[in-house]
DNA sequence: TTGATTTATTTCGGCGTCCAAAAAAATGTT
DNA sequence: AACATTTTTTTGGACGCCGAAATAAATCAA
């Protein structure tokens, strides 16, 4: 259903696609913004004296308009994202542990936090409560006040549902139905989101490069599970209630091998580290309990062990890709996506799992379905999931909050145009 | 990314929005209609005068404003979508046959017509300039004006390209990639467009009720094949390039019974009605072609049979339903909707199947990803398709043709204004 | 029958938006 | 110093929506 539009639409509309044409490009003068936008040299020039007088973006001829200009003319004035506008704080939660990015209204990080925190065994009440305190106190070794922070994501690996606030369940906590959104809103009284962290790869993916990325993608997360994010038309999708997919815990094999959900036969339970060393250990008889955490060393040496010809090592991996094949042909099948991307730190064995995703490919999706399909391996930036989410924080920014306009500035204006 | 915004887009967008709500809502006043979309009572005179001028829309004072009004006041004069406006034609193409509605702008229908098409022996270049004959008979014959004719949706079973407007593959069609939008545009000089019928199946269920089926719902269709209508967010996804979600070829079990399609193991190869005969055929030790259509008065013995306890029968529906079952599983893992709904020809054998469908969900997903969903099975109308069809080739002309305005009208518009 | 009341619709004036064109500003070129 | 060129601002007009007032068209009451 179409919604009702009128002039008040208009300017917000148009001040959201300057602050992220800004965003995305770096500074420019109001006449290159006019062209990439659109909008005419005068509606440039209004829009963005309000941006100005707001705070939201400033000239920067004082910085180094350095570079002469060759041309005539009256030099251009660049204008960019005025950085102290407004502070945001990105925070990830792993089985690794808790990191938090802040970031400023021009995207630029301070250098990232890492909390050791003993997520497993927190309650599902102190959780939030304790990232409230471990926030203020960082705030104020950074020194920046904590009002100026107007958004926080947090992404998570497990289920979010975005709409309760809450982390459904994640590997790395004991606890259920975590409540997130609720107790930092209530204890730092700033607007919070949590999200899915395989999505916040894919918004990072697709800022990177929206001719590639933007159309429909899955990005598949591979990792201590494996996880997924659909951009869907250049939009990262995220579910019903935001609960996003849970690719992982798709089936396989009916009755297969048991995995960390309870199920049987979950894509995870053969290709996430858990599955690939539970599949070797039976193997050569060894006891394994899924839900002991892989330690990273111990599935290198079994990479090693598969690149010298461990057969029992290249069989775990070999199965591993094909549960992984299968489930990208069911995936394909159902979405029919331009593009597949394998990421995370899973994909440093994609080497050994190569034939065998292909050959699945070939035994599970009819020729033509795959034949439009491109797939490609993105090395693993650990930063993915905090610049994906500062990303998502951002545009929230940009699009929500400061393309309405802010009532005392409006005061403002009015003065400055009577005056 | 955003888009530019100006006056003309408030405007399209608000003629969008009442040519909407008379079409959902049926003739209202001026005044219910402003209740309805938000916008004023000046604007609804503003905007109502304009779509009258143009003939989109007439008063409804002639017709029976029969109904004496009880209250007080000026009397109402309630608005209604003009059907002389335009007329729009669904066409439905599926192994049973081509079939033709014709609507007005107000949404009634004509009589449908039933074409006997040999589909499956016509050639790739022969399709399109057939049906652009039998629409010019047809249209002589009903008496309607061919330039009256503003828009032909097409719908198919199988795979549709509808950025190529292509049919890809359909098993009503021996031949492959078969051009349609080009060549009735060219012929008829109509826009045409070309979709999946379990698209137009879920266009339809959103049509008729919104609340219920316009968040994320996942429609599977059961007939000659499986197919699949995914409705995100309220409007139904067509995957890239058009070319929508291929559900029955989802595999099921790797290297599994063969499939039409060519591969091994898809859910069609279970549980359309070729896998359920074959199924049964192969216990009994019958020969199967799966190429060969399968009779519906076959299928009903088998149902009949299985009714009666013949075990053979009954598990050839049990394994239908449980391939149906792990396939919902893998879907809800992966979109997780929040309903599924069954539909189709193929839902009569529902009672057959039910249990094993059942035990494939808790076999195939954790109880998490189930418990949010709801199962629904839609009784099947034979209609659903063109009905479908032609809601969306409606609301293409509210949106996009009609709600632009048009030319010599905005003229004419003026003319009034200034006298 | 007439006037009061009620409700729907239209008209009018105001405001916000965008835009084209003209003017101003700032620099390079001759 | 005058002219050319380019960017930015200003000005005036068009179109959109809206609130308020005016108008229209009925019912109700006396």
């Amino acid at each position: 259903m179409l919604k009702k539009a009128n002039s008040d639409l208009v300017r917000r509309q148009n001040r959201g696609l300057v602050l992220e044409t800004l965003r995305h490009l770096g500074p420019l003068a109001r006449i290159t913004l006019g062209q990439r936008t659109g909008l005419s040299p005068a509606s440039m020039t209004s829009i963005s004296g309000q941006l100005i007088d707001e705070g939201l973006v400033h000239t920067i001829e004082d910085v180094v308009q350095a570079f002469p200009q060759t041309k005539r003319g009256r030099p251009q004035t660049k204008l960019a994202l005025n950085p102290t506008a407004a502070n945001v704080l990105a925070i990830a939660i792993s089985v690794d542990g808790v990191e938090m990015v802040f970031a400023d209204f021009s995207g630029v990080t301070h250098e990232p936090i890492k909390l050791r925190l003993d997520t497993y065994a927190i309650s599902k009440d102190d959780f939030g409560p304790r990232i409230a305190h471990e926030i203020r106190a960082h705030i104020k070794k950074i020194g920046i006040p904590l009002s100026s922070i107007k958004r926080i994501g947090v992404a998570i690996q497990g289920v979010a549902d975005s709409i309760k606030g809450e982390i459904s369940w994640s590997p790395a906590f004991r606890a259920r139905d975590i409540p997130v959104v609720e107790p930092l809103t209530r204890l730092l009284d700033i607007p919070c989101s949590i999200a899915n962290n395989a999505n916040m790869i894919a918004e990072a993916l697709v800022s990177m490069d929206r001719k590639k990325y933007g159309g429909t993608t899955a990005v598949v997360f591979m990792g201590h599970g494996i996880g997924l994010g659909l951009i869907l038309d250049g939009v990262v999708y995220s579910g019903t209630n935001g609960r996003a997919a849970e690719f992982g815990h798709m089936n396989h094999i009916p009755d297969g091998p048991l995995c960390r959900c309870g199920r049987n036969g979950c894509i995870e339970a053969f290709s996430a580290d858990y599955g690939i060393m539970r599949m070797a250990n039976d193997r050569r008889g060894t006891e394994f309990d899924v839900h002991t955490p892989v330690k990273d060393t111990e599935l290198q040496e079994l990479e090693l062990a598969a690149a010298a010809g461990d057969t029992v090592a290249l069989n775990a991996f070999a199965r591993a890709g094909e549960a992984l094949g299968f489930g990208i042909a069911r995936l394909i099948a159902l979405i029919n996506p331009q593009r597949v991307v394998l990421a995370g730190p899973g994909t440093r064995a994609y080497g050994l799992m190569k034939d065998s995703i292909g050959e699945a490919l070939r035994r599970g999706l009819v020729h033509d379905l795959r034949k439009y399909v491109e797939f490609e391996i993105v090395p693993y930036g650990k930063d993915m999931i905090t610049t994906g989410t500062l990303v998502d924080t951002l545009r929230h920014l940009d699009r929500d909050v400061f393309a309405a306009g802010q009532k005392a500035i409006v005061v403002e204006f009015s003065e400055r145009k009577i005056a």
